[in-house]
DNA sequence: CACGGCAAAACGC
DNA sequence: GCGTTTTGCCGTG
């Protein structure tokens, strides 16, 4: 069975299993300070440790303790010492031939121009669906010019996380359409998809300043950081950082444009629009991966 | 004018 | 040295 398909069976919304690992890294990322062991972890969700250690890791890639020292406060300084590799520095284009972004996903983008922009969405038509994925509900929407939101949602709360999208840009025109939707679910979530032959085509919707800040974002490598303060340097107005992060949190495109990287100067991860867990969930899932 | 997915500086223990 | 509070930051609606 492919990793798709495994992800399908096993990461059912509501299916038992992914109730489990979510529970598992709220835990996780709750007292990581406590550094709590396999054992206390399984005993209070009432599994046995070998269970949930297996559970876990299949969905995760890593193991509950790799887990949680990805969410550590070390791991995090650490991503963003991770230099002299350069950091914003390396432009995405020198990165699509090292052999080290081989498992990072590649993307072209565009940005609206202006006017399209004030126009709020109007005259475009954006197809959407929902679809499982390891940080729960993915709501995609895309255009006939590439992939333009990526949101998250437990389940249940699907309708307030379409309007959350919808309202950015009222003025579009919306079709439900998994037909279209499921391409790019197929292969945001699947690593072995990724391919620099064929870059994911996104669109990012914003003002100018936003678009920026986006295109920074999506310099940054797998399984690395920057900080806000490091953005906004690269966008040329160093004491913008605030403002960074404002648009950082605006991030129509979750995940692909990699707002998750972001993190405080600390190594603290701050806020997440979708949830801090699964900022520290894709974070894990990434340290299972880079 | 207020409000952030911020960050130094300033406190207080 | 720490965790917490205060006080500039700067684009957006």
């Amino acid at each position: 069975m492919n990793a798709i398909a495994q992800l399908k069976k096993d990461v059912t919304p509501d299916g038992p299993d992914y109730d489990t690992v979510r529970r598992v890294i709220e835990l996780i990322t709750e007292d990581y300070r406590d550094q709590p062991s396999l054992e206390a972890i399984a005993d209070r969700l009432g599994q046995s440790p070998t269970q949930l250690q297996k559970t876990f890791t299949r969905w995760a890639g890593l193991s509950p303790k790799a887990f949680l020292q990805a969410v550590t406060l070390d791991h995090a300084k650490r991503l963003l010492r991770e230099e002299d590799l350069p950091l914003l520095e390396t432009s995405f284009e020198v990165g699509l031939s090292g052999p080290s972004r081989l498992h990072d996903l590649f993307v072209t983008h565009e940005a609206m121009s202006p006017g399209e922009w004030k126009a709020k969405g109007g005259g475009l038509v954006i197809r959407y669906g929902f679809h499982i994925s390891p940080f729960g509900l993915a709501l995609i929407m895309v255009t006939d010019r590439g992939l333009a939101g990526l949101a998250f949602s437990d389940s249940g709360d699907e309708k307030a996380c379409l309007e959350d999208m919808t309202c950015r840009w009222p003025n579009a025109q919306y079709v439900e359409d998994l037909q279209a939707t499921t391409p790019y679910a197929a292969r945001i979530f699947e690593p072995s998809k990724w391919s620099s032959q064929q870059p994911l085509r996104v669109v990012l919707i914003g003002t100018d300043f936003q678009v920026r800040v986006w295109e920074s974002l999506l310099k940054i490598p797998m399984g690395r950081a920057v900080t806000y303060s490091d953005i906004a340097k690269d966008i040329g107005q160093p004491t913008a950082m605030r403002a960074v992060g404002a648009a950082v949190g605006r991030n129509p495109v979750s995940f692909v444009v990699p707002c998750h990287r972001a993190l405080g100067k600390n190594g603290d991860l701050t806020g997440y629009h979708w949830g801090l867990t699964r900022k520290r969930a894709m974070l894990g899932w990434e340290a299972g991966r880079a």
